[in-house]
DNA sequence: TAAAAATACTCCATAGGTATTTTAT
DNA sequence: ATAAAATACCTATGGAGTATTTTTA
């Protein structure tokens, strides 16, 4: 009566992404009056208007935004138990770490080193590095089954605990004139363009531009819309050219040296947490191990990162 | 290449539960060979063996066990898109609101009337209540909006949090020699039998025996399975039989006075905290307001009951 | 009037049925 | 010997294509 298939949900979300039926179709590789029948199908079955459409526009009603939001996770869920099925298969099954360049803040190593002296039993483990929201969509289609990340991250379906603590820095130019201080205050950056993350989400803005702080009581300083860059190489460019500043975590800059960069610990600052995330799903042993070994690398540490419960 | 379709996630469902294609078949309202020829074709295109089968035995292989876990996720997921679309395409939807008996230590009416008053745009609120565990299933489905429960409960999906915790009280028959005490101590129960709840998860035991105590180094309380209940009714008949003890949460205890029926309190039982759970995918506003009215509420509860942050 | 969705039809791939064979206990 | 899965074969629903009409900005 009022069953879905998946194919109809990426047709739908096709068409609701384009807001365009022709286009949509060509993007999913077949003929566009199939695709109008198939959503006039899925509306008819499901007794509610998913888009208002004229010949001139495509418009989504509230159900339909409804749809678009619960068909993205279900189509997910469906390939997700694909991949792991595939995975779980394999004649020599393996435990497929998924990192961010810097996300490890170094710890990755050790971590790897304790895993694999934590049991015999054990599936080896796999290194894999993603760009900017590559490991958690790894972690959420099945290809990953742990990853190491920093927070702010979207964590739906996944679990997470943190490892580690370290403060973030200011990023300046040499030549900055707040470069000359010793310590900042949040507030001297008052106005100061801030670098957007390509493919961040809008809510870990706060958290860029350092306004996601401890509730002070302050008001948050403002600062326009800097530089759309999608790595630390490309941040540090902008930094250097004084195009904007930024806050980049303790570990990470003390990978990223250079003469025309500057980094300055800021007062009020909110810290940068590295965090072990997972699949709600999952109830593997091997991941098990590996959120052990990393939580007893993490309490071990010697250097400045703060371990925390 | 390798996409499943919901049709056959719900077919090997069936035979992975029935571990019998011709009992599957039927249960599917389906004949058995086509059920055959879904399955072999599912393994073909994951390259994959799901199941090993002979005539006369149907097992699950690894990567089955993986799938049949992930499978049911996923066919819940759309099914769940499929009813949140229904219920927001609605002329004038509601915000319904499960709860689970007893589960909301009697803050339900109060919670409403505030929701009700933080704005006028919010939906109507409908308050559905279900047996052991239907709450959770009707969040996952996507029948319910918000639920009022009590931990612990499968978390997985959900986000929660915790609106008020109330001491727990053993129960007791008051023939029983324990009940002449004003006090217990948990190891005073050592060896006497405790009720199952019925679909009760395996891993909820240890709080329904209070073995979940916090860790006070002491080895817990051991106790014989007790009988099978679905109620708190039919939990206070067996005690007062004469054939279990039990914990009740205080609010729940004083809804059930009878003569034949000592609540005592208990040194180092774990307390129980009333939750409010919604799915993780929801970001609605009416649901946001739910959400903080019942902290409104239950940080201005006047009784024994303790708000935590 | 032009671009895009809907309608009308045709076709065939495949989901599902029936009859039968094979196999393991 | 028998219960149950696999194989063989058939049918028909409906998914997808092409050609055309309708609609509105």
């Amino acid at each position: 009566m009022s069953e879905l298939e998946v194919r109809e949900l990426r047709y739908f979300v096709a068409v609701a992404e384009e807001l365009n039926f022709s286009r949509a179709a060509q993007r999913l590789g077949m003929a566009q009056p199939p695709l109008s029948k198939a959503i006039a199908q899925m509306e008819s079955r499901l007794g509610v208007r998913l888009l208002e459409r004229t010949t001139r526009q495509v418009r989504l009603t509230t159900a339909g935004q409804v749809l678009l939001d619960q068909a993205r996770i279900a189509v997910d869920a469906v390939h997700a138990a694909a991949r792991r099925t595939q995975r779980a298969g394999q004649p020599t099954p393996q435990l497929v770490v998924a990192v961010k360049p810097g996300g490890d803040a170094g710890l990755l190593g050790e971590i790897l080193a304790a895993y694999r002296g934590s049991g015999a039993q054990l599936p080896p483990p796999e290194v894999v590095v993603g760009g900017s929201g590559e490991p958690i969509a790894m972690l959420r289609d099945g290809r990953a089954d742990v990853a190491l990340l920093r927070s702010p991250f979207d964590d739906r379906g996944l679990d997470s605990e943190t490892l580690v603590v370290e403060p973030r820095l200011a990023v300046l130019p040499t030549a900055h004139r707040l470069a000359r201080r010793r310590r900042l205050r949040l507030t001297d950056l008052e106005g100061e363009p801030i670098p957007r993350w390509k493919g961040a989400a809008p809510s870990a803005t706060a958290y860029y531009t350092g306004s996601d702080g401890a509730g002070d009581g302050l008001a948050p300083a403002t600062h326009p819309e800097g530089p759309l860059v999608a790595s630390v190489e490309q941040l540090l460019e902008v930094v250097a050219l004084g195009q904007a500043v930024a806050f980049l975590s303790l570990s990470t800059t003390e990978r990223y040296q250079r003469p025309d960069i500057a980094y300055r610990p800021v007062t009020g600052l909110s810290p940068s947490a590295v965090m072990v995330a997972w699949p709600e799903t999952s109830r593997s042993a091997a991941v098990a191990a590996f959120i052990q070994a990393a939580h007893n690398v993490a309490a071990h540490h010697p250097t400045h990162l703060t371990a925390l419960a």
